[in-house]
DNA sequence: TTGGATATACGAAACCTATCGTAGATATTT
DNA sequence: AAATATCTACGATAGGTTTCGTATATCCAA
């Protein structure tokens, strides 16, 4: 199965990630904190998504339920898969440093990375 | 300007960053070598990629001229900025890790990366 | 100099995304 | 029960992307 979803899937499968399963009006009243929609946008966009078989419903009541069918991880692996080919020309150290040069990190983030590079090293030996 | 190429418009950029400057053939021998495409799709392509100013071109001979009119650099950027907020949830640490922990990079990637930390935390202090 | 190769320009079609209005079903409130 | 609110379904439209055929101009070789 390919996952690609637009732009605007992914601002819905955002808030399904965080409340693990919701309504087509919570997502709707989420994105309108952000963003002008109408609620029958939202719902079809929801729908196309459920066609595209990127979410699964509960149907049983009147109001659906929409679940994810894939983790934001599988997202993020994706996304990460297609910049790397298209921007970085594969390059993962190009990637990183870039990413950690222009949006300056915590030190505790910078703590968590150089100590996720040594457990790297280790299981390298 | 708001920089946004498609996906077919980041293959055609690649092969205009890789060059330096390029025609429309030199694009289309280069697609060509990994995917079909018609030559005046590649051509049609690249032409609207001048009108919407992502390139720019010299037409002083009969064989136009393409280059780019933004780096590689500032795409990566842009294509970080996105990833960041739609699937990363706005944590740089989270994409660093993720990038690391499936596309392994070579120990000297690894080096790359460490010194690039310890530049940043002196930095910092 | 004439025919073939190569170039650009232009327009149209197929497809996808995003948006929303309207209709009809179901629930809720008064 | 009647009015109101809420939900899904179903088009339809506007806009953007991708693809390619055809026309026209230009260069080059026989």
């Amino acid at each position: 199965m390919d996952i690609k979803p637009t732009e605007s899937e992914l601002e819905i499968l955002q808030v399904i990630w965080k409340m693990g399963q919701c309504t087509v009006r919570d997502v709707h009243e989420e994105l309108t904190k952000t963003k002008d929609a109408g609620y029958t946008t939202t719902l079809k966009l929801m729908q196309i998504m459920h066609d595209k078989g990127l979410v699964e419903r509960d149907t049983t009541s009147k109001t659906h339920l929409y679940k994810a069918l894939f983790t934001q991880e599988q997202a993020q692996s994706n996304a990460l898969d297609k910049i790397l080919s298209t921007v970085f020309k594969g390059s993962t150290s190009d990637l990183v440093i870039q990413a950690l040069g222009q949006h300056r990190a915590s030190p505790d983030e910078i703590d968590a990375i150089k100590s996720f590079l040594n457990k790297f090293d280790q299981h390298k030996k």
